[in-house]
DNA sequence: TTGAAAGCGCTAACAC
DNA sequence: GTGTTAGCGCTTTCAA
């Protein structure tokens, strides 16, 4: 009633001025499937001569939707998420979703539980672009898709949806790419959490099949820059020689750069180095990481799919997708 | 009515389990002045026995307010605005906010405007963390305000609040350093857009003061990497001499040690760098970039506050607020 | 195919 | 201080 709201035009104004009732006004806008071509444009005309915009808030209040998906992020820092994301929306807004994003670590440091957050704003659904972690997300009212995060047994939510990418697979073709390279002793940092696992996985394993030694550090640390120094450092402590080493992630593989340096050896003339998510950071020419690419793009497009039809049939069995990752080869691993 | 939705308690549910009516529920939600301890208390149990939480959609459709704030981030992929978000949520959380990020680039690619978005989701005002648009920001109805970039003449909105860091300052900080440290050939890469030309301007003024000549590259370029990259080598064609850069952001630096790896050279020992953001980038050990520091949490932190000023006050004057930088040495430039 | 009418859950006067 | 009463703008049966 203020001078702040210019009376923005509702449903009511644009049913007067086409002619038609509201509840027709609400098919169209919805894409109704039975009304008359004429009716029809006499609608979309009105909303157009008014400048209508419906409010979210009522039709959230009216159908118990709020056409809103909450995303958490991990951690805004780690850029691998941009990739994730830009796949979300770009299934999710032609679909009248809005997605709004919360970084986890932040929420987290300011003692929050970001799930609730999500639920507050009732959301409809959520994505999960980190590790799902039981104890927060006890009892979500709503469906949850796993999105980029291949999950541990007995962490799994019963009910939710996982989209990934396959980082047993990633760890191999990252480790095997580094043996037909020539080299022998392969070392690899890792960190707490299912992606990290499933990739340490990979890389033992193909290690192995090579007739190699498998050599981990980091293995209860973090994944972030530091820890990738942190773990690098007692991987060169306790082996010395090695001529590669794997990181579980881009940011890690930036922190073993520094520790080689710090140890006068360079990449890739010392030590060949490979990353994992192809982010942002494995593309910058300085870095020049040769890095797993999950596809993570792809990853959010089908998580996105896969949430849109749980929407629809909440009852339908959870599928989990498991996408093929690939290998960027950049020059860090001297290939 | 389906099994989907297990009744939720709504504020009906709380007042009779507290004996009183869903007005003084609505009152103690919202803090109310005037309630008694005791009915206070009642409500507040009721609240939490039944697990109740307020529909976001029906107070938003009933008060005509969101409660929440949109925030347009320029680019995830440039990290400095996770501390700005920090400092946005720092304040604006406690104050029952709820803040939903874009991120331009993304909506941009998309070809939909980002500001449409967050109107469409009605949000009670705007934090724009990226250069202003005066096509996209035509007819915005609710308050923005600008964090983190000082605007410049014309593109100015006229009702917009400003908080940003002093970037004139910050370049001058840099630029300064490096003169300090005896360098006198010293170049600058840059691009686009307010935050930079600032920062160009506090670099040339203080390298003239200091009779050295300012040479600077990509004036008309962008602010990513590649840009930085790219300028980098157009400067150390024009100028091999060089013994110092200083970039427009800390992604700029990190192209600009590419290229001068390119050219033989290395930070510090050949060439001085010094970015500017204090991004999380810059931390990293094996960039280990002097970086000027905007503070950018506590823009953040500004911004919401005067965010909220201008929402209790819509026709206060704008007083735009500009923080001091300091200077962050790390090693390369070799101080 | 279209319209009427009853809410969705909450806020905000206004009474008491 | 506390309760009553209208809506807020839209969705959704149910009739017509």
């Amino acid at each position: 009633m203020t001078r702040e709201t210019p009376a923005r035009p509702t449903i009511y104004d644009v049913a007067r001025r086409a002619g038609v009732s509201k509840s027709l006004v609400s098919l169209v806008l919805r894409g109704a499937p039975h009304v008359s071509a004429a009716r029809r444009q006499a609608v979309l005309a009105a909303i157009e001569d008014l400048g209508y915009r419906p409010s979210r808030a009522a039709s959230a209040l009216a159908s118990q939707q709020t056409r809103s998906i909450g995303v958490l992020i991990d951690d805004f820092r780690n850029p691998w998420f941009v990739e994730l994301l830009a796949g979300l929306r770009s299934v999710l807004d032609p679909a009248g979703y809005t997605v709004s994003v919360a970084d986890f670590q932040l929420e987290a440091a300011s003692g929050r539980n970001p799930v609730d957050g999500f639920l507050a704003q009732h959301a409809d659904a959520l994505v999960l672009a980190a590790e799902p972690d039981a104890a927060l997300l006890g009892e979500v009212p709503v469906p949850v898709v796993v999105a980029g995060v291949r999950e541990l047994g007995p962490a799994t939510l019963p009910e939710a949806d996982v989209v990934a990418g396959d980082d047993e697979h990633g760890g191999t073709l990252a480790t095997r790419h580094l043996v037909e390279l020539g080299h022998r002793r392969i070392g690899h940092i890792t960190g707490r959490g299912g992606p990290a696992a499933h990739r340490r996985r990979g890389y033992e394993r193909t290690a192995r099949d090579a007739g190699l030694e498998p050599f981990v550090a980091g293995q209860d640390g973090g994944t972030a820059e530091a820890d990738g120094y942190a773990a690098t450092v007692r991987l060169l402590e306790e082996r010395p020689l090695l001529t590669a080493i794997l990181a579980a992630n881009d940011v890690m593989a930036v922190g073993a750069l520094a520790a080689l340096r710090e140890r006068g050896l360079s990449a890739p003339s010392d030590v060949a180095v490979v990353g994992y998510d192809n982010s942002p950071l494995a593309a910058y020419r300085y870095l020049a990481l040769t890095s797993v690419d999950p596809h993570s793009r792809d990853i959010g497009a089908e998580a996105a799919r896969t949430l849109l039809t749980r929407l629809e049939q909440p009852d339908a069995p959870p599928r989990p997708a498991l996408l093929e990752p690939t290998l960027v080869i950049r020059s860090s691993s001297g290939a």
